[in-house]
RNA sequence: GGGCCCGUAGCUUAGGUCGGUGGAGCAACCGGCUGAUAACCGGUAGGUCGAGAGUUCAAAUCUCUCCGGGCCCA
């Protein structure tokens, strides 16, 4: 039997509950059980980081993730959702450095590896408990006790195994990547880390000339680094740019046309030569130092597209070691990389002016040198911005430093063909962003000369004459290969570090690489590490892989998205998931990134305590589509609470209210839907297109289209509209069929919309659906199929003809406030005139038009004729040009005529002759402008596809009966006050003036009948539990109440 | 600096592929209805559709330039 349920709803304690009842329940579990066998859906974790407190866009991505799983999972998949958490990276040591006061590298070296490490892996699940919570108060289902962990030992292996495939396969190569550096902490930033730090400074650049080799001649170049200039190898111009050879102050220099322009604006110089910047390839230039011996050529020009012409001189010097595009370009010349800086950021001793000094202090000598050597044309001071290290302030140096990589340029056009094999949701990421990304893809680099990471995984022989060099692939392989290896391990620094182990080749000792991997590595190799692929499980992962979905946020595109598709491109050549949805990210209310610095952060753990998580994931699911941004704030989170989710309650509430007064039995046979009323049959029409649109719209990640459907169809079509017309139907005492109807379909609407609305918002739904489901039902919302379109039951015409007739009631209602009578007064009759298949869809529902309107009739007419008067005036437009001076006198004597004979006249036979003077006129009806009136009892509006007049004659009769509804309404009013339930019985004193008390005599038995009044006394002064004088329009009205409990 | 996304009423937004009188909701104000509702109904007010130019008979929509916000990459 349903019960009757609360009126209120606290969002809290029916969360609280629920989640409690899944608990007990197991109906995650299953959930996911009772599909097995059914087809797959593969979904994979894109694990976050357990180093910090969830925020709002975490909680975006889960309940996004939550509705598509559940959804797939009631419309009859398989799915398994394993947890995941990515655990190494530099962030996390970070935090370990904070807490233990080390302050770089050397600090930690000091403290300990191995105990440094611990804490890293302490620290790591700090904050799991706050995310396990958060993940279970918003409902998101995931099986969080069994995740996959980037720090276990069998994680690390599968890493490995994978690394190995590149090595084997030769894309696993050690070369070198210009990074920003800090030579006093003795460390690498990642981009990160120095976007925190860049400053605005100004410095000297100055203006280089290198003579060419052979000719009276210079190039001009540019740099604000003199210190680089020590470890120049070659000058690079832009091929496509004019270049000019100019002589000037007797002088002979090269440099680029549109800087000439402008450093020598005003000056003389003669144009010796013009050409572009690639016939300049090649040529060879005399070095600034020789401090250096290069073992390659070195000292021409090379072409460079990224050479601009914003400033210097559009010729760029060039030193490999110290710059990323000077480093590219290098490799594609084959330049060598003169290396003329030591690690702690001093020139070494073969540099032997400034050997010993830091860098940047020595630039000032640097350019006094060069100014001696007669070589300086110039300097300036240039400001621009440059990064620092945000621990320690230290100006960063671009360093060229060892580091393996992956060979992904070499699989680019695999990684293009597999991406093309991918849904993008929003589809323009996939050649847009991605796409581009991916077009121009640079090897990985894979090293980071850091501690708590996965240890990369390659040995090389210390003896000279051999380095012979091995990448291990598992545990198993590195057993072998040490001695001694322990029963319990831990595949991180130091323990691999300290394994003893022997080259295959020479039986010399091999030291490890001392790299850890990049983190992403870690994340990107979750599709089958999470298996731990290969060594166990080959056949989940088979039936795993490819991936049928992920979705993380937009930040992920380059990230994860990226590092999943370029390991599966290397390992497999497919692509490891078929659709991505990439969503927006969570803005404050003023549309600015939220984060803690700002103070703009929101705490959802408030709004999940005022608001709960229904209404949280409603907002997010229907403020925008998933892939654009969104705003985030309390205030949208409550308006959503107040619009929907409590809508929502309360049509459920009212329904079972009723229900459990009537005692309604929702296994008792129900008519079959064609033997409903029209309104029932009219609900079940909507309700079933509306299943149809919402498949639709997920099918395609259109979440957000979805979502409004339902909330469309909950508060126009059932709440506002179907509901408000069937109250009436449940107030019958008596079983009627027009009842029965109303409950099944109320009963079969409300069950139906929680199941659609089940992977949306779980909690409210589970709490609707305990209270409505028969013993024949599934035991949980989420355990039952996702409702499917019965075609059958949809109505078009029968949907059609209810627009119209809505559309009427609202032009009705708007005539009725125009004319100000108010609804409580009933009135004669309405008519509507309209074309007869408008008439056909109404007449069905005219009852629901005549109650609305509150009419005591509804009918058709054919036309306005009888409804309407028409006149005629001369249109003096017309007479005038025709009759001149006469159309004075003609105006005179039609004014003099009776217009309603004058109108029939022309109306019959469109022309009217009269007489002027002694001269009969005849006019045409195209001489007159014919004007309709509705006649005075009516009064008229209209809607697109009808007309409709509204007989104002109140007669007393019908004053009686507005007055006695006005009086039930207060009475009722004063019920509701004393909160009453609806079937508690009163009495009723009443004192009203004289004449109204004669008008309502016909309507006391209505009265009592509407208002449960059993007794209902005339006096003059009325007493009870609640006294209460109102005023209605002109007379005064004073009721007491009685309860008779 | 480059790429991509976004910009519509005070706020949140629909419409944009396919050019044809810009619709809603919240908030405000006036009126009404109500024994389910934190509601609902009717009306009023509120818009240089970020700006400018172009294409066109016609541009919120297509093109270009710019401005502002955001993300990613340098």
């Amino acid at each position: 039997m349903i019960a009757a349920s609360s009126q209120k709803y606290s969002p809290k304690d029916v969360e609280q509950r629920i989640l409690r009842y899944w608990k007990d329940h197991d109906t995650f579990q299953q959930s996911m059980s009772q599909r097995k066998g059914q087809p797959r859906y593969v979904f994979l974790e894109g694990p976050p980081t357990a180093n910090g407190m969830p925020h709002p866009g975490h909680i975006l991505t889960r309940v996004m993730k939550d509705l598509v799983l559940r959804y797939q999972t009631m419309t009859g998949h398989y799915i398994l959702r394993k947890a995941g958490w990515d655990t190494h990276g530099l962030p996390v040591e970070i935090e370990v450095e904070k807490k233990l006061g080390l302050k770089n590298k050397q600090d930690i070296e000091q403290y300990g590896i191995a105990k440094f490490n611990d804490e890293c892996r302490k620290s790591v699940f700090k904050y799991e408990h706050a995310w396990v919570e958060m993940s279970e108060r918003i409902g998101f289902w995931l099986d969080m006790d069994h995740p996959y962990v980037t720090l276990k030992n069998e994680y690390i292996e599968c890493v490995w195994w994978s690394l190995k495939q590149a090595f084997d396969k030769g894309l696993l190569y050690k070369g070198y990547k210009v990074v920003p550096y800090c030579p006093r902490c003795g460390t690498a930033l990642s981009a990160h880390e120095i976007s925190q730090g860049y400053k605005t400074i100004e410095e000297p650049s100055i203006f280089i000339k290198f003579k060419i080799k052979g000719e009276d001649a210079y190039f001009l170049a540019w740099t604000t680094t003199p210190w680089t200039l020590i470890s120049n190898v070659a000058l690079a111009v832009n091929p496509k740019a004019q270049y000019l050879k100019i002589r000037y102050h007797g002088q002979t220099m090269i440099f680029a046309e549109e800087r000439v322009g402008v450093l020598l604006k005003g000056q003389e110089y003669e144009i010796v030569d013009r050409f572009l910047g690639k016939v300049l390839e090649f040529k060879e230039y005399e070095p600034l130092f020789n401090y250096s011996k290069p073992d390659r050529k070195a000292w021409y020009v090379v072409l460079a597209d990224f050479v601009t012409m914003e400033d210097g001189t559009g010729i760029v010097h060039i030193a490999p070691a110290f710059g990323e595009d000077d480093y590219a370009v290098g490799r594609t010349y084959n330049l060598p990389v003169v290396q003329l800086v030591n690690l702690d950021g001093t020139f070494p001793p073969e540099v032997t002016p400034w050997s010993g000094q830091f860098v940047k202090t020595a630039d000032p000598q640097i350019i006094a040198y060069l100014e001696k050597q007669g070589v300086l044309e110039g300097s300036k001071l240039y400001s621009h911005e440059y990064p620092f290290c945000w621990r320690c302030d230290s100006p960063l140096l671009y360093y060229a430093m060892d580091s393996w990589f992956i060979a992904m340029s070499k699989v680019q056009e695999s990684l293009t063909r597999n991406n093309n094999k991918i849904a993008w949701y929003p589809s323009h990421l996939q050649q847009g962003r991605f796409g581009d990304f991916i077009k121009e893809v640079k090897d990985w680099a894979l090293s980071r000369d850091r501690y708590w990471g996965t240890p990369l995984p390659i040995w090389i022989c210390e003896n000279k004459s051999c380095r012979h060099s091995i990448c291990v692939g598992s545990v198993d392989e590195l057993r072998q290969l040490s001695k001694d290896f322990p029963e319990h391990y831990d595949l991180h620094k130091p323990f691999v570090d300290d394994l003893v182990i022997r080259c295959p080749r020479c039986q010399g000792r091999m030291r490890r690489e001392p790299d850890v991997i990049d983190c992403w590595y870690d994340s990107g190799s979750a599709f089958f590490a999470q298996w731990h692929y290969p060594f166990e499980n080959k056949t989940e992962f088979a039936a795993n892989y490819p991936v049928d979905f992920i979705s993380e946020a937009l930040d992920q595109t380059r990230g994860w998205f990226y590092s999943l598709l370029a390991i599966s491109t290397f390992l497999f050549d497919d692509a490891p998931y078929k659709s991505v949805l990439t969503l927006g990210l969570v803005l404050d209310k003023d549309n600015q990134k939220m984060s803690k610095s700002k103070k703009n952060y929101v705490d959802p753990t408030i709004i999940l305590d005022h608001e709960g998580a229904d209404a949280l994931r409603w907002y997010l699911m229907t403020a925008n589509a998933p892939w654009m941004s969104t705003r985030f704030y309390e205030d949208a989170v409550k308006e959503t609470l107040g619009k929907f989710i409590l809508t929502l309650w309360n049509s459920y509430s009212f329904f079972t209210t009723y229900a459990a007064l009537d005692k309604f039995d929702p296994a008792a046979p129900a008519p079959t839907p064609k033997d409903r009323e029209l309104l029932d049959r009219w609900i079940l029409s909507r309700l079933h297109g509306l299943i149809a649109d919402v498949h639709t719209s997920m099918a395609t990640f259109e979440t957000h289209k979805a979502a409004r459907a339902i909330e469309a169809f909950l508060i126009d079509d059932y709440s506002n509209w179907y509901l408000r017309r069937s109250r009436k139907r449940l107030w019958t005492e008596e079983d009627t069929a027009d009842k029965r109807s109303a409950y099944h379909t109320l009963y079969d609407v409300t069950l139906e919309l929680t199941k659609l609305l089940a992977p949306f918002i779980p909690f409210i739904t589970e709490e609707m659906y305990q209270n409505l489901k028969t013993s024949k039902m599934p035991d949980s919302v989420h355990l039952c199929d996702y409702p499917t379109s019965d075609p059958a039951l949809i109505d078009h015409p029968l949907e059609e003809g209810m627009t119209w007739i809505r559309a009427l009631v609202e032009a009705g209602r708007a005539l009725r406030s125009k004319i100000q009578i108010k609804g409580r007064q009933p009135l004669p009759e309405a008519v509507i005139v309209t074309k007869p298949h408008i008439q056909n869809s109404l007449k069905p529902l005219i009852s629901l038009l005549q109650e609305e309107l509150n009419v005591k009739t509804v009918r058709f007419a054919a036309d306005t004729k009888e409804l309407t008067i028409q006149t005629v005036t001369p249109k003096n437009a017309a007479l005038g040009p025709r009759f001149k001076g006469k159309a004075k006198d003609i105006i005179h004597v039609l004014e003099a005529m009776p217009n309603p004979d004058l109108t029939a006249q022309l109306l019959t036979h469109h022309q009217v002759t009269i007489t002027v003077g002694s001269e009969r006129i005849t006019l045409r009806d195209t001489d007159f402008d014919v004007h309709e009136h509705e006649k005075p009892q009516y009064a008229r509006t209209q809607t697109p596809d009808a007309l409709l007049f509204i007989d104002m004659t109140v007669t007393a009769e019908l004053e009686a009966e507005g007055l006695a509804r006005e009086i039930i309404r207060r009475i009722q009013s004063m019920r509701k006050d004393l909160d009453l339930s609806v079937n508690d019985h009163i009495t009723v004193d009443l004192a009203l003036p004289g004449q109204s008390e004669k008008t309502l005599h016909n309507w006391l038995g209505h009265i009592k009948e509407e208002t449960r009044a059993t007794t209902l006394t005339h006096t003059s002064t009325p007493k009870g539990k609640l006294v209460k004088t109102w005023g209605i329009d002109e007379i005064t009205v004073t009721i007491g109440i009685h309860t008779t409990k």
